[in-house]
DNA sequence: ATGGCCCTTGGTATCGTTACCGGGCGGGCG
DNA sequence: CGCCCGCCCGGTAACGATACCAAGGGCCAT
């Protein structure tokens, strides 16, 4: 209809309705005290002229959002997204919403953001990571609100955890090579401390090379994270180059790991027959590639539902003590390395 | 600190700095007239408290909110994260924040969703498609904002338009097939009516292979919309047990493209020589896939800041017209069609 | 010296909803 | 028959910031 004319307020509805605001807004809530039919009459009168029920006057006088604010590294993540989507599954039965921004793997950025977040007074919060900036920390703690960490297990914990230690994780793999009598193996990755994810996962990359007294400086820093397919493949080109000898690869994510495999595929080595290839993630290219890629399942859907079942644990107040969630990725062994 | 104790407000900032509300009021907006030392002493002083400026209570007053509302269909997508990508990017140096969700592909969520987002007094609102429920199109119209329909060009606009046809794409891809000779062209696309983008791309296609009088019923539907890597596979399994003659294949995604590459290379069946293959979206696995895949490339970050944009303009009355920004999808020819 | 302007600061009312308290009315029970 | 309780509804104040109006002080020009 008209775009200029002041939009209708609840006072409008109820003076339609007959009814005081006070019924208006009761009506407009789940389980209150109205009559069916009162209520039927208001949301009628409402439709009839457009009114939307305000959330910025309700979220001021009754102190509560309904936000629930999530950071994550990237958006355009498969895995990520994954968790995302448990997480909001989870909380929109409850009528919770999520309210999402980016951190682009900047701790620095991080901190910008959560403390924007914050100021949208959410009910909870969800980080992805265990490492932050000082002042991301204190404003977390003083936020008084359930605060999540995601995707690792830190040591000193903000408040709750869901999540799995990347640098054990990257361990399994590397028995598995081992198993296999692979030794010459070698990790590609970022080149920066920026992906703490990614750092944590090379420098389990190491630890368990020299566990096993084997040469861990097989190390290819594949340019700024988060690194992807592309990425990957020049990576694996400098690997071949420098390092014929390599007998097995092991990629900070699966599309890194997809990108060397098809490096592999243009200069006809074999995999896993010269080389062996694994990814980190569980992503759906790991299963579709030919040969399927051997990887590591976070489950990071579950992360995502682990944490929103924690949040209304919370709220509700049936949990009333820091949890610690741990998540184990599962190994799961494909072509590529066998 | 202590949780317990009830989050301090401006008032108690002012007390602590010796001013007045409203000065703390200023000193925490950006161009605002107060002192340099006022201000750092204002903000120092709020610091040494912890106070969080309350964004609910700015909201209801000033009757702005800084949020701008986007639905995608799905959270898990690329193109659509890259989208959100572009308008993240193209807004948040005005310090405009993004209220996502996403409608699963269902235009009925997608009503329940934009009704949610409307209650929280969004300035914009961003909707992927051109088509709507009556009801979500009613809240549109009333909503007062600008309104910007994405990935489509809808005959009639409810508001600003920033996208592109998607059946005229896919009728350049035929194209492109039939200059090569082909002729014995295949669809795999999702089954339902849910996804109306890729419905619009299986008419698209079908318009094409009429206009050029070819058979336009080799129609494989890959189950519920959408489509993956695993569900293209299996579409193009089916392709060449129940018509083997099938020359090319034009997928609705490269992720469902590439799934159909990779059964054909467990089939031994060669690409680009027996059968060329092309998918959409220039997604990275086309471009790195062997042999790299045919696609057509939307531009999805550029109608994200074209979209951001125009969101800009329209605030800030440069724009006071409905836009219609036509993206023009590229051809990328690769290796899998030629 | 006085008027006027800019810069900085304060006071008051208000945004639209809901927490809290209170009251009318009808029905069940002693 | 009276009392009590539960259901349904209304009035008032308040959530915490800011729009709006106003004023004090310093500085320049007349």
């Amino acid at each position: 209809m008209s775009t200029a004319r002041k939009a209708p307020t609840m006072a409008d509805v109820a003076r339609l309705a007959g009814v005081s605001p006070m019924t208006v807004s009761r009506a407009f809530k789940r389980d209150s005290s109205v009559s069916e039919t009162t209520r039927e009459a208001i949301l009628q009168a409402a439709d009839s002229i457009g009114y939307v029920f305000d959330s910025t006057a309700s979220n001021l006088r009754s102190q509560k959002t309904d936000f629930v604010a999530v950071t994550i590294p990237s958006i355009n993540n498969a895995n990520f997204a994954e968790t995302l989507r448990g997480l909001s599954d989870g909380l929109k039965d409850r009528g919770l919403q999520i309210l999402l921004g980016y951190t682009d793997y900047d701790i620095a950025e991080e901190e910008r953001l959560v403390e924007q977040l914050l100021r949208r007074r959410p009910e909870a919060i969800v980080v992805t990571g265990g490492r932050h900036t000082a002042r991301t920390r204190r404003l977390l703690e003083n936020a008084a609100i359930p605060v999540i960490e995601t995707w690792d297990l830190p040591d000193a914990p903000i408040g709750h955890v869901v999540g799995f230690s990347n640098a054990a994780a990257v361990r399994g793999m590397v028995d598995h090579f081992v198993a296999r009598g692979l030794t010459r193996i070698a990790f590609i990755g970022g080149d920066a401390d920026r992906d703490t994810r990614g750092t944590d996962r090379r420098e389990g990359f190491i630890a368990a090379m020299r566990a096993h007294g084997l040469d861990a400086t097989r190390l290819i820093a594949a340019g700024a994270p988060p690194i992807s397919m592309r990425e990957g493949a020049a990576a694996m080109g400098r690997l071949l180059d420098t390092l014929p000898d390599t007998e097995a690869v092991i990629a900070v994510s699966d599309l890194s790991a997809f990108g060397a495999l098809t490096e592999c595929q243009r200069r006809g080595v074999a995999v896993p027959g010269r080389i062996s290839i694994a990814g980190f993630g569980d992503y759906e290219i790991a299963e579709v590639a030919v040969p399927a890629l051997t990887t590591l399942n976070p489950f990071p859907r579950e992360i995502g539902s682990r944490a929103a079942g924690l949040i209304l644990d919370v709220l509700d107040g049936r949990q009333t003590t820091p949890a610690r969630v741990e998540i184990r990725p599962e190994l799961l062994i494909r072509a590529s390395s066998r």
